[in-house]
Formats: structure tokens, sequence, C-alpha cells
DNA sequence: AACGCTAGTTGACTAAAGTCAAAGAATGGA
DNA sequence: TCCATTCTTTGACTTTAGTCAACTAGCGTT
């Protein structure tokens, strides 16, 4: 297995990369090609650019003079904070970036001209699983407080997730609670499934003594939903359950949500009958943890 | 399609791409490391080194300098050429190419680790699959003269294999000619197909007036094939026929290679009675230009 | 008002990568 | 034998990337 990863390392990556460089940087450097094409075609603040590029506040600071000064971005003042600025991209700086995205276009052609229709398929589905699979293991949880930006986006989308595939609609005031301060510890405890500084996923679980702990808050983004992430944010509460002296984990979900039942069953969940008094729910499981 | 290929270029290419390039420099220049690993354990002859790794004469000159103060490489004189000179590592250098080694390995496993036993087969497998098409892809097809080493190494390669594969054993001298002058323009034409310089299959043929051409010396090294390379083969040679005025192209092989005749036949190729006396054939081909 | 903090700019560097031309030694034909 | 060509080295650059510290301006809290 370690071979096969090396091998396509060096074949695949090194090669690919190489060329995808040389395409994107036209007769710019690269660093600056990377920027122009960071930035986006509705334009970002510079912190933004900053940290997402991983770039150093001068080293920044001149990449983006010199596209200033080559008429292709304009810096100026971001809206409340007046400390940070924004940087948008004028027309020239705006076809500039078309020009990178044909390019890349072409580059992309150029994997697929030489192969038969069949092949051409093979190679993107191949591609489309390695994609989704090297995502997959770049993700990381994170322990986070539930009053951060990034853990009520997640619940933001979960709720209105729940919202739009429930027969009924969802109410967050309903049912059982789930207060920020019950999800912290060391009543209980949120995590948060990141991918790039991208939150991706969470959950959280709440202690109740002896008794099993809670499971809450379970959300995967669309787009990662079969790639382990749930089970690795489920075993990471249930370890924390554990060193808390829970003996079993309970969590409880609607009918309507199959992947998310499909996957405490496949974690070791059992039905069991109805423990809380949640209406939104129609199913109730448990796990015992030893 | 287009737009996975991008997709997969910017996520998967470019991190691991950077994740590769900083594991393998050490505290060294990127460029020194690469070198070192580039020259191998058998060592191997600057200008081969350059080539390959498409540097500046002068560039590549300092690096081996550096490397050699030290003490990683030795440089001496090369065979034959006194103007060519060789690269071989010394025990430092093969320890610490070694250590590149073992480095990418970790780097390899950092790819499977946070994935369960399933998704790790399945990452590994599309991984071989996109290297096989990537490098499908990036075979190019030429031109040769049937005397050029490459194009004798292809020869070669395929009558060991035809020897290996029949049961009575392979006589290149019995049976119906194609030497080389039969296989170099207007009599004939030879193709090799190269992945980065490297022949992996080749392919020929030799024309009889208005009579049908004849296709010899078919072959595709042995990791290659189910690629398409050999179609792609075939379909320039029939081109070549056409062109020279034949009305269809004939082949004949023996019964143990499976894979070829069945690309034969998916080529278009139909059985046909026996219309040459090679001793070592058992099918006889032909397919119709028009 | 004072303090610690964040966002961005600027100056002064260094290291790495890469370019170009000149030149010496060796080679391979005409 | 001559001549164009190849392989390599060397000197003299330039460009790119990146680092570090000092500094200004603005924010938020106490």
């Amino acid at each position: 297995m370690v071979e096969q990863v090396r091998r396509f390392n060096r074949v695949v990556t090194q090669r690919v990369g190489a060329l995808n460089d040389r395409f994107l940087a036209r007769d710019r450097p690269l660093a600056e090609a990377r920027v122009l094409w960071e930035i986006g075609p509705e334009g970002c603040e510079v912190r933004a650019l900053r940290s997402r590029l991983d770039l150093d506040p001068g080293h920044a600071s001149r990449l983006l003079r010199s596209l200033e000064d080559d008429g292709l971005v304009e810096i100026d003042a971001a809206g409340g904070d007046r400390r940070a600025r924004m940087v948008r991209l004028t027309p020239a700086g705006l076809a500039e970036r078309a020009e990178l995205d044909r390019r890349s276009d072409e580059l992309a052609e150029s994997f697929l001209v030489p192969l038969s229709r069949d092949r051409r398929r093979r190679l993107v589905d191949a591609m489309r699983e390695l994609e989704r699979l090297v995502a997959a293991a770049m993700v990381e949880i994170r322990p986070i407080d539930p009053t951060h930006p990034d853990a009520r986006l997640c619940i933001r989308s979960y709720f209105a997730e729940l919202d739009r595939r429930s027969e009924t609609g969802f109410d967050p005031d309903a049912g059982v609670s789930a207060e920020p301060h019950e999800l912290t510890p060391p009543a209980g405890l949120m995590l948060v499934a990141y991918l790039r500084s991208e939150p991706v996923g969470c959950g959280a679980v709440k202690h109740h003594g002896d008794a099993p702990s809670e499971i809450k808050r379970m959300w995967v983004t669309e787009t990662m939903r079969g790639l382990g992430i749930g089970g690795r944010l489920l075993a990471e509460l249930e370890a924390e359950a554990l060193r808390h002296g829970a003996r079993a984990t309970r969590l409880d979900t609607n009918r309507n949500l199959t992947e998310a039942i499909a996957m405490y069953q496949a974690a070791g969940y059992v039905e069991v009958p109805r423990f809380s008094d949640e209406p939104f729910a129609d199913h109730w499981f448990e796990r015992s943890l030893r």
C-alpha cells in the first residue's frame, strides 16, 4: 500500500503539480499568480487572503503592491474594521484571472485528450474518488466552544437541514435542551471537524453523571458524507463519555435522516425504547461503552 | 469532466505536492534534495541527470559541487566519453537517500492513517488506476529508425516475450522477414511509444504495393497493457498504410498472445485463412482500411 | 485614558533558484 | 586536419521567496 501511494506521489503529483504551476504563472511570479487567483471574482479581505495562502504579512503586502502597480487589483478599506483592507480585482485583473481559468481548463483537457472515451470516464471517476478520500484524510477534529462562530455555523446548518428534511419542520427550542454551557467541559463537550480551517461537521456530548451520556448535534456537511467523518466524531465523543464515567452513550434521531441512522448502526448503536420526550425524534439508540 | 480534473489538480496535486517537497527537503535546498534522489543508488551520468531534471548546466554543476562539498556524492569520469562525468553517492549520500526514502514512506502512511481499512483499500485502488491512466495519457508515439537503440531494445523485449510464452520457443530468423530496411520509409515504418523518454512499446508496418500492408513487431511492455497504447500504435500504422495506398492491413500472431488477439479483434480485425508461411503463427487477421 | 491586541506597511536582509555568456577539453565526422 | 558540436565549469548577474523587526493606525476592554 505504502509503495503504491509513493508511486502515485511521484508519478502524478510531481509532474502534474509542476505543470500546474507553469500553467498558472504566465510570465508572473507564481506567488503573485496564486494571490491573483485566490482573491476571487468577489474580492476578499487581505487578512483572509493571508491566512488562506499562509503568507507572511510583509510578503503579502509586497505581493499586493506589485499586483496593484500592474493595475490588476485595487485595495480599499474593508467595511466595519478600518484597520483591515479589502482587495478587489480590477477589470484587467478579472481578465487575467479568466485567462488563468482558461489555461487551467486547457491543462485539464490535456489529461483527457489522449484517452479513449471509456478511459476518460475511468480517469475522472478515479480522480473524484481520490479527491474525496484525500480530503477525508485531511479532516482534523478539534474541541470547540459552542459559542464560537464556527460552532454556531455548524449548528445553524444542522438545524436548517433538519427543518428541510423533516415533514413537520424543526423547532430548535422544543424538546431536549443542549445549551452552550451543557456542551462545555465539565458538563459536556463539543467537537468540530475542520477541512483546511473550514468547518465540515460537528458533534457534541452532554454528560449525565453515571447515566448514559447523550450525543447531540451530530452533523456532517453534505459533500463530505460517506467518508467516515461522522464515525470519527462519534468515536471521540464516546471516548470523552467514557473518560467522564459514563457506561453508555445514547442519542435520538428523526426517521428521515437515513444516512445518520445507518451510520449509528454501523458504529454499534442499537435501537432502544423512547428515553426522551424530544418531539422531533422517531428513533432512540444506545451503545454500551464497556 | 474538465471541472472534476481541475478540482483534482487543485485539491490533491497542490497540497500533496507541497507536502511532498517539504518532506523531501530536510534542511537542504529542495533542488539539492531532488538531485540527490534522482542520482539513485547506482549513480548516473551528469548529462542524464540534467536532462531528467531539466536543469541549466550551470545550475546543475553548482548543485553537484555543493553536494560534493557535503561529502554526499563523488564525481568522476564516465566510461567511454571523457567529456562526460559520472556522479555516484558516497556511503553518506546513500544514508541520506535512505532517509529520504524513509520520510517518503512516512508521508505515504500519513495519507492512510486517518482512514478506515476499507477506505484505505479504496484510496490505494484509485491511486493505482489514476497513476496508470495518467501515465497512459503521457505516452507519445514517434517514428523511429529500426536500428536505433530504443527500437532494438523494444524488439529484443518482444522476441524474449515470444520465446517465453510460446510452447515451442521463438526463432527470430525463421519465417517472414522484417529487416530494418523493410521497416524504413518508403518500404515501411516503425513506431516507438515513449513514456518520459523510456520506450514502452513498438509497432511496425511493411508495405506491399497494392497488396495489404503487413503489421509487424507489435509489442507493449507488460506494465502498460490495457491502456490503449497498442490501439494507438495500430491506428497510426494503419493510417500510414492507407497513405501508402494499401487497402487493408494484415498480421499474424501466436495463439498464446491472448491480450494481443483481443486487442486486434477490438480494433476491427477479422480472422482470415493463413496467408503467410510464418511457422510461429497460429492466427491470421486482416482489416480493410476503406 | 491606558493597555494589549490586530491589521497592515516598510526597511533591511538572506537564501534559493535560475539565467547567460565565456571558455576549456573532448568528440565525431567531413 | 579542421570544424562544428557536446559536456562541463566558472563568473557575474537577476529574480523570487521568504524572514524579522520596527512602526503606525485602529479596535475593544477595563
